[in-house]
DNA sequence: AGTTGGGAATAGACCGGTCGGTCTAGAGGA
DNA sequence: TCCTCTAGACCGACCGGTCTATTCCCAACT
C-alpha cells in the first residue's frame, strides 16, 4: 500500500462503520458479527487489526476525537470572529453534524453513560476526552475574558465545563426526541447569559 | 400474601435490586442470571412476575418514577418556600440521592442514552418520563412567573426543559467523575440567571 | 528479469461460555 | 382441590475470541 494511494484500508473501514454503529447501538448491543456483515470484512481481519472489542471501541473513540478536534480547529481557530462567537460556532457545527447523523447525540455521552458504571477504562477514557475539549474551550473563553467580552464572573474553566455538560444533556434530549430543539435552546440560553 | 403484611414480596425485591443494578450496569450488561444470583431468587419466579427482560426494565423505570414523584411532592409541594426555591430544592434532593448511590447519575439518562438508538419502546418511555417531570416543574415556574420572580423572558415550559436537560448533562459528568461538582455548578449557574 | 521467501492481511470454520427464555415439577396456602 | 408462586434443569441462539489455512505483495537474491 503506497502512502499516496486513495484506497481505503480495511482498518479504516472498520473504524468508520464502527463509529456509526456504536453511535446508534452503543457498546454492548453492537455485535462484532453485525459489524462484519455490514462491512463484508471477515473476522480474521478484525482480530488482526484489533486485539479485542474493547480495543476496537477505544480506537473508534480516538477517531471520533479526531473529528472533534477538526471541528475545534475550524471554529476556535477562526480568529476573524470574536472568541465567544468562535465557541458558539463550534457547537453550531456539532449540531449540524448531529443533524446529518439523524440526531443520535454524541458518542462520548452515549458511551460515557453506558459504560462508566462498568468499565474504569472507558470511564477514564471518556472523561479524558471531555477534559481535552473543555481545555480548548477554556482557552477561548480566557481570551474573551481578557477582552472584557465575558459577562459572568466565574472562571473560564468552570464556564467551559458547564457549557460542555449542558450541551451533553441537550444532546441526550435531542437523541430521545430525534430533533434539534434542545440543542438550540441550550445554546441560546447560555450565550445570552455569558456574553456581555 | 395479606395486603397489610409488611413482608417484602419477591417482585418488589426484584424491582429494588433491578433499580440498583440497572443504574450501575445499564440494560444490556445486566444479566438476568446476575440479578437472580444477587437476590437469591430462582428464574421461575422472575418469569412468573415479568414477561421478559424488557418488561422488567420498564417496570423498574416505573418504580424509579415513583421515587421521582415522591421527591417532586416533597419539594414542589412545600408551599412555605417561594416557587423557585421549591424547584431548586427538588434538584438538591436529587443530588443528595445521587450521593447516596455513589454518583451513578440518573437512571432515565442512563437508559435513555443506551437504548434510545435501539428501542423505540424505551425511547418513548424515557421521553415520556422526562415530559412528566418537566410538566411538574413547569407548573412551579409558572407560579414563579406570575409572582414576578422569574428573570428570564422565556416560556416556563422551555425553562423547565432546559433545566432538566442541563441537569441530565451534569449528572452524566458527575457519573464520569464520581463527584457532585458538575451538579452544583449547573444549579448555581441556572438559578443565578433565572431568579429576578 | 525472474524467482522465491516471508510477513501482512484475508478468510471463515470453530469454540466454550453465556444469554434470554421455556418447561416441568413441586411447595404452599386458602 | 386448585391456583399462585417457587425451583432449577434445560434449550437454542448468539456472544467475543481463537485457530489454521490461504492469498497477497514486495523485498532480497541470483
Amino acid at each position: 500500500m503506497t502512502p499516496e494511494s486513495q484506497e481505503i484500508t480495511t482498518k479504516e473501514r472498520l473504524l468508520e462503520a464502527g463509529l456509526g454503529m456504536l453511535l446508534k447501538h452503543g457498546y454492548s448491543d453492537l455485535g462484532i458479527q453485525a459489524l462484519l456483515s455490514e462491512t463484508g470484512i471477515p473476522k480474521g481481519s478484525f482480530y488482526h487489526h484489533f486485539s479485542s472489542k474493547q480495543d476496537f471501541a477505544l480506537q473508534v473513540v480516538d477517531r471520533y476525537m479526531q473529528e472533534v478536534h477538526q471541528g475545534l480547529d475550524m471554529s476556535l481557530g477562526n480568529h476573524a470572529l470574536p472568541p465567544l462567537e468562535r465557541v458558539r460556532l463550534f457547537f453550531e457545527l456539532s449540531r449540524e453534524k448531529y443533524r446529518r447523523e439523524g440526531y443520535l447525540g454524541c458518542l462520548l455521552g452515549g458511551l460515557g453513560q453506558e459504560l462508566s458504571g462498568v468499565s474504569e477504562t472507558f470511564r477514564h477514557k471518556i472523561e479524558g476526552c471531555f477534559n481535552l475539549i473543555a481545555e480548548r474551550i477554556t482557552d477561548c473563553l480566557e481570551e474573551a475574558h481578557q477582552r472584557g467580552e465575558l459577562a459572568a464572573d466565574q472562571e473560564p474553566r468552570q464556564l467551559a465545563d458547564l457549557l460542555l455538560d449542558c450541551w451533553e444533556g441537550a444532546a441526550l434530549r435531542s437523541r430521545l426526541r430525534r430533533d434539534p430543539g434542545p440543542l438550540g435552546a441550550m445554546l441560546d440560553f447560555y450565550f445570552a447569559v455569558a456574553a456581555r
